[in-house]
DNA sequence: CGTGAAATTAAGCCCCT
DNA sequence: AGGGGCTTAATTTCACG
């Protein structure tokens, strides 16, 4: 269930979403509409759950960002939806640990932050915070769908030229 | 620079970028080579970074998450290069506070997440980390491009028909 | 708006079980 | 024998000048 050749097309999916289904199948040594097979079950299994966009956040005001660690009782009340019900979260996440929750958050200035903040302390079982501001993002990138214990084929997959 | 309408055609395009650009164009109220023309625009400047797929964490077997404090210098060396060198290393931040960096990890089990540590610690000024494991993800979502201080249009721009 | 390319569907073949 | 997956071919839609 996901082979080799799934996660090579995954991989260049990944890379671009755009290119033909000729392009795709002659990168794995498959035709287009076997490529287009393979990709399509893949969608319905849910291990591709979106073709979607990568967005710059800076062009659309959503230069700061920062992780706030949560702590309170948060196993009560729909914490999740009160979380991603503020539009300036992007990720929640429950952890172990000195806190209860990691979550992550992208504004256009230290003042939404703050509101954003405030947010979540008036989330029920909310006790306290702490803000971790990020000054400088080195990268973030994908999951990775190859390097899993595995070799990946050092030159593309040579199949039948 | 990026105005609503190009911040609507961003919205539409990060909730499914397979649909095509009379789909695209009609819900902007714009004719297909118009709303075409917007987003070949909006990639040449960068605000689209790429088209890609979303892929399930689970299904590639990276289904361990982990945040990482990392303390030491890390002004030194080329640290990013070295972070970005182990494969299960998703994110990489600068921040302030307590710790220098903060790291974002995706594993397929939890002996793979202490082979990442044990890479992150062999970094030239590394003189320490703290682990954060996820135990739930509540939700991961893509950088909102609407709701921005301004007010979104409720049902839709409407320009000329 | 037209042209040409690409997505998508259908039919048939081969291999593996 | 059966089924899943690949190829080839035909149709329709869409990208793009």
């Amino acid at each position: 269930m996901v082979d080799d050749i799934d996660r090579a097309l995954l991989a260049r999916l990944q890379d671009d979403a755009t290119q033909s289904y000729v392009a795709l199948g002659k990168a794995v040594g498959l035709s287009a509409g076997a490529a287009h097979d393979r990709v399509r079950k893949l969608r319905e299994r849910g291990v591709i759950r979106r073709t979607t966009i990568d967005v710059d956040p800076v062009a659309v005001d959503r230069g700061v960002s920062a992780f706030v660690m949560v702590d309170g009782n948060t196993w009560m009340g729909d914490t999740s939806a009160a979380l991603a019900a503020i539009p300036g979260i992007q990720e929640a996440h429950v952890i172990a640990g000195a806190a209860s929750l990691l979550v992550k958050i992208r504004t256009a200035t230290t003042e939404d932050l703050q509101a954003v903040l405030r947010g979540i302390f008036d989330i029920d079982g909310v006790t306290g915070t702490q803000t971790i501001v990020v000054l400088e993002t080195f990268f973030e990138r994908p999951v990775r769908v190859l390097d899993q214990g595995t070799q990946p084929a050092p030159s593309g997959a040579r199949t039948t030229p």
